[in-house]
DNA sequence: AGTAATCTATGACGTAACGTAAAGGTCAAT
DNA sequence: ATTGACCTTTACGTTACGTCATAGATTACT
């Protein structure tokens, strides 16, 4: 026999928590002459649940029928939540995604409108990108053979070199903006798609799908990246995140 | 000049949101002699902002300071939102893992009991590790050498071979056990979940961090493994998780 | 112009899960 | 007996409106 501030303290919730569950016929314990709820062990093994229930972010009411119903199929229960809570998940991640292209609008237009003009050559895109997934990529292949032997391979690019990878990669990307009025899933578009991600495997390092999938996010998302990107046609970064991802689906 | 209607259906909201949105002082349009509600062009931009900021999940109290001080920072007012939802998404993972936790225990109770009578070693687990992983693995390294390696490697393993390693592993796993009483982060530890990550690397495969983190997922979110580990000592697949993720927290 | 249909307005209650007083009894210790 | 900690119920506040209810204004049609 517990009073509520035991009970709420052993708990964990408020006083007014218990008063409230037991208001909505939750939880209601005996009351004694006092008029004082009195809990038994077994009103807080019920508490438990309730609460275990809470935790899985079900409403009161849903928890009144669960805990309520023996017969009630816990699992079921569980596994149709789970649903619902993956919904809210994806609702929150596509938030967050609009909330980063806001962001890019504004700093894409503000800071870099300056530094762009300093910027001579699509090239340094290349290098920065380079620069920005080192550090990942050597952590992905760890020290295999493969990496050391990227690494070595573009350090050793001469400026000829440099010019016809980069001239190589503009035909594709111009490829790309001639199809812009296509779908992403259109073959056409797969095809340079592939080709682009096969440019950067011969050129730099194994893009695996991970990698380019990746890669794709980044050219909307960092703005630095979008900017130089959408220099070249307007919409161009989108284009190309949305065909990158379509590719990626369909190869993995 | 619209009246409430108008408004409400271009901007695909409710009378009744704009009766609010005017009640709480957030959108005042002028009103007439005869009592109506007149908006303006202006009203109607603001209200599309206001629906911007509201789709992006921000409170109307929050709007409010936005879109009624020009010199508000919509750019920071997004940054700050963003972390506050993108916790809130942390929150669903966690509540969506733990149902996925107590999935287990009803699954792994019931249909996992008998089947697991018949699997005589727990070496196994490692094989079924590896038909898993190999799909993703080949994907992540494409086909370096070092795969290529490491699955020759594998297939080459004599019977006394795979004692060893087996071995090896409970020994690594029986250190690990007798610290179940530290926290994940203790020093020693952390040091013989690095010795667990370069057995999988010596033995099997390159562990990347990456791979080492879903490692560490499957242990607790595939009903298999978890009973398999928690066999050696109950919660061990628990505390095995937590230590490898504070691991590749502090390695990535 | 008369009438009906439609639109408008202002309350005011309901929602979910309690938080937060307020006003007043109860219990255990001093 | 007094004090302080704890108990009770009552009830309003919170979020962002939905949903009536009642009543006046406007518009459409005959």
């Amino acid at each position: 026999m517990y009073k509520v501030k035991e009970v709420a303290d052993l708990a964990g919730v408020s006083v007014r928590t218990l008063h409230h569950y037991d208001q909505i016929g939750l939880l209601s314990p005996a009351k004694a002459d006092n008029g004082y709820r009195y809990y038994t062990d077994n009103d807080f093994i019920r508490l438990q649940q309730i609460l275990f229930f809470k935790e899985m972010d079900f409403s009161l009411s849903r928890i009144k029928e669960i805990v309520g119903d023996p017969s009630f199929n816990e699992m079921h229960a569980l596994k149709q939540h789970k649903e619902v809570l993956i919904e809210k998940r994806k609702r929150l991640d596509k938030i967050i995604y609009s909330i980063d292209q806001s962001l890019e609008t504004y700093e894409g237009g503000r800071t870099m409108s300056h530094k762009d003009r300093f910027e001579p050559f699509d090239m340094k895109q290349i290098e920065e990108h380079q620069k920005q997934y080192a550090k990942e990529t050597e952590q992905r292949w760890g020290n295999t053979e493969a990496y050391r032997e990227s690494a070595k391979r573009t350090a050793a690019y001469s400026e000829e070199d440099w010019r016809r990878i980069h001239e190589e990669s503009e035909r594709i990307d111009q490829h790309l903006i001639d199809l812009m009025d296509r779908s992403s899933a259109d073959p056409e578009v797969q095809k340079w798609i592939a080709a682009k991600q096969q440019h950067i495997t011969d050129h730099f390092y194994n893009c695996s799908i991970d990698i380019f999938r990746g890669l794709a996010d980044m050219y909307i998302h960092d703005p630095r990246f979008t900017k130089n990107i959408d220099k070249k046609k307007n919409g161009f970064a989108k284009f190309l995140h949305d065909a990158m991802h379509e590719y990626c689906d369909h190869h993995q």
